[in-house]
DNA sequence: TCGACAGGCAAGTCACCACTTGCATAACTC
DNA sequence: GAGTTATGCAAGTGGTGACTTGCCTGTCGA
């Protein structure tokens, strides 16, 4: 999934994450409204839809549609992928490599 | 940090870091050579060169200066933000507020 | 049924990013 | 010291991505 690491590279894109983990289910306008007065963020209502098609893309927003509403949902599963490819552990102090080598 | 979205944004990065991962503490030459060989990625020195300031920016590379040589080794701490800041849990099926709504 | 509301589609613009090109610097070898 | 090796710098180019603009579809309430 080449698609997760891209959601993640907007800046928009991961406060959109932010406001859904805050609160979950909400819909696009209330997105907007709330992206403008909690996190500075005043892009315009297509903006805000495209992302979101980029974040239910990468697995990371999951939808549901109820009449003229759709409800949007934080889904954290594809971020195992993350930790899963790459240890996560500080391994800073540890160049084994270059200390043999020496 | 917002370097860190950005670095792990391209795959040609991702790739690096599954390098150094595999083998800590390359030179430049070293990972073009390898990059080539094992990930197929044909990109110029000057292109692996720069992805590595990119890396190096966002934290996820630290290096160290020997002589002619610079070596480069793998951290994955700076990941630990991703995981600090969402949940990684599967809320998908976790949909209280439009329930509670309905 | 009509108007307002929530959202979708598609083409166009602009800026940034990855990559190239050419040269420069510094260290090791002989 | 001269040539080679490993890396750095900096301007230029092309393509992609974020955003806009304008219009369309579908749903709800009166």
């Amino acid at each position: 999934m080449d698609e997760l690491y891209r959601a993640l590279a907007d800046p928009t894109r991961r406060a959109i994450l932010d406001e859904l983990v805050d609160r979950n289910g909400q819909t696009l306008f209330e997105l907007c409204g709330r992206l403008i007065m909690k996190h500075g963020i005043e892009s315009s209502r297509q903006a805000i839809s495209q992302h979101l098609e980029l974040l239910e893309a990468a697995g990371l927003v999951v939808t549901e549609r109820d009449g003229r509403y759709k409800f949007h949902w934080f889904n954290g599963e594809p971020l195992h992928q993350i930790t899963k490819r790459w240890p996560t552990k500080n391994s800073k102090h540890n160049k084994q490599r270059k200390r043999s080598d020496t």
